[in-house]
RNA sequence: GCGCCUGUAGCUCAGUUGGAUUAGAGCGUUUGCUUGCGGAGCAAAAGGCCAGGGGUUCGAAUCCCUUCAGGCGCACCA
């Protein structure tokens, strides 16, 4: 927030050390001073003059003594700037001390103004598209689905915040040998049931599919008749995705029909976390487009038609001239003609940046994908495709049970929908406990908020690249770095101000301010940057963390500074004040998590 | 075999892109704090050769090399 300011102390130093006759050490970076309750920027530029100075001079200097001298004489030159209190070399580092009375107003006046908006970047002409909720279709929606979805959504939150326009894409897989699998299984053993309810049929097209699976695997040591029995199948399945493919008209009622099935229940649950994509694409509409564009890959020599005893392979690894396995060889056509994945998207990329106009696409899609999207990238470059470089596929790790992967061919998963009502379930029971006079209308929402918070943020709290092994115990958790803790924060704040009545007028922050309200307000002036942070590095745990240190640092002032009880009436109006721009960060902050933010619970 | 990723406290994880008193949190363990703005809280203790070994640098958990351990992927699944 006080860029400007620095950037003139900077100069100021960078023209000290000039005349002391150094060399130039480079740009001046600025990062917070570590020591608790005092509010200032350090940098260690006196460091690399020293060092510079030392290569330059070709003898043995001792660096940190030199740069600690450098130090003191830049700050003996230089008279602190208006509004800071002092320049001081301590350890070889210049820091800048804040005048806090006059900087404190500024901030949590600044917050106050913008409000819901604080902490917005500047608008940006870059359009941004982000694709995830790609689950496919005839199965549930599982824990994993789930923190796909999260992280998809929070990325695009937070790049809208930091000024990108976005649009939110979701690719079902609605086609493939997978999808087929299930109509197989589904017309030969139980053509014409149903189940009522939405989840229920979603769960019981999983479980037909772990029983075709079983039946189209190969199994142990078994007999002739057996393989001959499962080579039946096999063929009766490929027949029918011949016939979906031929756009026969029964197979493709089949097909709408339970396809919708799943589509339903994925649309509830999206509602459910907040979720409103823009665009729905489907693997089934770029299927026929994709065929084309392997037409054209073969007429420029690209790839190599070896229908029909063979697919149509690119060979990558070849045409970049690399002896190393690298891309390797990617199929993109079967010998019978139908379409893969890979196919699928290189269509839906020329989709994405011709029909939609955007400049940037993001795809969040598991790590063990990373090779599926290196070749679709880099044979999208090999075809000329002009914005094969501003694809970007977004890798992150996947959600593991304790007892091994999760597997929809073995039935192995844990359902979303079953976390969320546990997550309920547990919610209530402490509301039972802790705030039994909590109204009957609020408590089904508080539990939500809560229940749903706890889970959002113990996806979005570890890092994209690290798995994260799904126990009920530690995603459903209230205590310590948790959802629930952080939204008690906003409550305590919303408390404080509600009791207070109506929040008094600005006033300047004139006495000694306690350690912890220095430390909030310097948090404050963090969240911006935290969001730009987050939006380019694409990392939804920047603000976890962040908004987590918020409400701890609040916690504390919490039980050490009065607030309503301050001791004048000019400490309670500036501690009702920050309260305020607390309360508004915390709930901005959050927003950007899709964690909701009760004033009650 | 080749490629990508990971290794930090008993467990689960951060570590602001190479900086600063003593490498930080949460859970768990031990101990204090409620006539007090909501205790889903606060304060404190114990717990570390940052996988091992080299190197670069004034300075390395962070960069480079290497060894070890684990995960994932590698021609007609998605």
């Amino acid at each position: 927030m006080f860029e400007q300011e620095l950037a003139g102390i900077a100069g100021h130093i960078k023209a000290a050390l000039a005349e002391l006759g150094l060399p130039d050490p480079g740009e001046v970076k600025w990062q917070a001073t570590p020591f608790a309750g005092q509010w200032g920027q350090g940098t260690n530029i006196c460091f690399q003059a020293a060092a510079a100075e030392a290569r330059s001079a070709g003898r043995k200097v001792n660096v940190p003594q030199r740069a600690q001298e450098l130090a003191q004489q830049v700050v003996a030159r230089l008279a602190p700037p208006p509004g800071f209190a002092r320049l001081e070399a301590d350890k070889a580092y210049l820091n800048a001390y804040f005048d806090t009375p006059s900087y404190a107003a500024r901030v949590v006046e600044a917050v106050l103004t913008a409000g819901a908006d604080f902490g917005r970047g500047p608008a940006k002409p870059e359009q941004v598209m982000v694709e995830y909720a790609q689950p496919n279709t005839h199965h549930s929606f599982h824990i994993g689905h789930a923190r796909n979805a999260l992280l998809g959504e929070v990325l695009a939150r937070v790049l809208q915040f930091a000024g990108y326009p976005v649009i939110r894409a979701s690719y079902p897989g609605d086609i493939g040998l997978g999808v087929i699998t299930i109509l197989w299984a589904y017309d030969k053993f139980y053509k014409g049931q149903e189940p009522a309810g939405v989840h229920e049929r979603g769960q019981w097209l999983l479980k037909i599919y772990a029983e075709a699976t079983a039946l189209l695997e190969p199994q142990e040591g078994e007999t002739a008749e057996a393989a001959a029995r499962r080579a039946a199948f096999d063929a009766e399945r490929r027949e029918l995705y011949r016939r979906w493919d031929a756009g026969d008209p029964a197979v493709r009622e089949l097909w709408r029909v339970t396809r919708e099935w799943s589509l339903e229940e994925l649309r509830e649950i999206l509602a459910e976390l907040d979720i409103a994509i823009d665009v729905w694409f489907y693997e089934s509409e770029v299927d026929e487009p994709s065929k084309a564009i392997v037409d054209d890959l073969i007429a420029r020599g690209l790839a190599e038609d070896q229908r029909p005893a063979g697919p149509v392979v690119v060979k990558i690894d070849e045409k970049l001239g690399l002896t190393k396995d690298k891309y390797r060889t990617a199929v993109v056509l079967r010998s019978d003609g139908t379409s893969l994945y890979l196919t699928k998207d290189l269509a839906l990329a020329k989709v994405k940046f011709e029909q939609y106009h955007v400049d940037r696409s993001i795809y969040v899609v598991d790590f063990r994908q990373s090779l599926h999207f290196q070749q679709a990238f880099k044979i999208l470059e090999l075809w000329g495709f002009p914005q094969a470089a501003k694809c970007h596929h977004l890798s992150y790790g996947y959600v593991t049970l304790p007892e091994g992967g999760m597997s929809a061919r073995r039935g192995r998963v844990v359902l979303f929908k079953d976390v969320a009502e546990e997550a309920y379930r547990r919610v209530h029971a402490v509301i039972e406990e802790k705030n039994p006079e909590l109204a009957p209308a609020v408590r089904d929402q508080v539990a939500r908020q809560l229940g749903l918070g706890a889970l959002v943020y113990s996806m979005l709290s570890v890092d994209n690249v690290k798995d994260i092994e799904f126990r009920y115990d530690d995603a459903l958790s209230f205590d310590g770095k948790t959802a629930p803790y952080i939204q008690n924060a906003h409550v305590r704040a919303a408390s404080i101000l509600r009791k207070a009545g109506a929040l008094p007028p600005p006033v300047n922050f004139d006495y000694d301010l306690h350690a912890l309200e220095v430390e909030l307000i310097d948090l404050l002036t963090r969240f911006p940057a935290t969001v730009q942070a987050a939006a380019n590095e694409y990392k939804p745990l920047h603000m976890a963390n962040y908004v987590y240190e918020l409400a701890k640092t609040f916690h504390s002032f919490y039980h050490e500074a009065p607030v309503l009880q301050a001791e004048s009436p000019t400490v309670r109006a500036a501690r009702l004040r920050l309260t305020a721009a607390v309360k508004q960060t915390l709930a901005n902050a959050l927003r950007l998590l899709a964690i909701q933010a009760p004033d009650v619970m």
